[in-house]
DNA sequence: AGCCAGATTTTCT
DNA sequence: GAAAATCTGGCTA
């Protein structure tokens, strides 16, 4: 017996905002909400990095291919790359359509199906359970099957929601794990939160 | 708490 | 053939 789904409103595409550096700050606090063949899951958006147009850490700067065709559809849908030979990782599109832009979903705190993501994720904490694009993927059976998928659909397997409960204190910071445009402060979470991924030292 | 190496495969050069 | 928007476990303090 799961408990009855919490009353979550889909966020439509006219309220996202038409850039990365915007929409990345603007979906901290909101909530992703995945549903599953076993129910539901979802978490606050708690840490996000924004890789904007003519960035040259961002996977469309060389154009587009195969594999990062989704980061050029109209704002608002999931791009889906697997990396490191182990992880997928989840962005949300962030452009006009034919823009190569989007927003790296880094960590969740989680909400609803906790249990559904401890069975993806074996011996972790709650609070480890989506802490990082990796282990968000992973907790929540993100695969390249919902690459290109609408988020602004509500009641689709994956989609964006409004928040649940009022948002912390915004931080701000250089992104993690890039080798180019190191210094640009395009990384944005929750201040405090333990789901927040990286050293706590770059998250408080 | 911080540093380091290994895993493992897709993608593009 | 090299690099990659990462994670885990083992080590040192």
């Amino acid at each position: 017996m799961d408990k009855a789904a919490m009353d979550i409103r889909p966020l439509s595409r006219s309220e996202l905002p038409a850039s990365a550096a915007v929409l990345a700050r603007w979906l901290i606090g909101k909530t992703l909400v995945r549903e599953h063949r076993r129910g539901r899951m979802s978490g606050r958006i708690v840490e996000t990095e924004a890789y904007v147009v003519g960035d040259a850490s961002g996977h469309a700067y060389k154009g587009k291919t195969a594999r990062n065709a989704s980061l050029f559809l109209e704002r608002g849908h999931a791009y889906v790359y697997f990396i490191y030979g182990c992880w997928f990782s989840l962005n949300v599109s962030a452009g006009r359509a034919g823009i190569g832009t989007g927003v790296l979903l880094r960590a969740l705190e989680p909400l609803e199906g906790v249990h559904l993501m401890s069975r993806h994720r074996l011996g972790a904490r709650v609070e480890d359970l989506a802490r990082g694009p990796g282990r968000l993927a992973t907790a929540l059976d993100i695969t390249r099957a919902l690459d290109g998928r609408d988020l602004c659909a509500g009641g689709g397997a994956l989609w964006l929601g409004d928040a649940v409960a009022p948002r912390g204190r915004l931080g701000t910071g250089p992104r993690i794990g890039i080798t180019r445009e190191t210094q640009r402060v395009l990384r944005f979470f929750e201040k405090g939160n333990r789901c927040v991924s990286g050293p706590r030292a770059l998250s408080g």
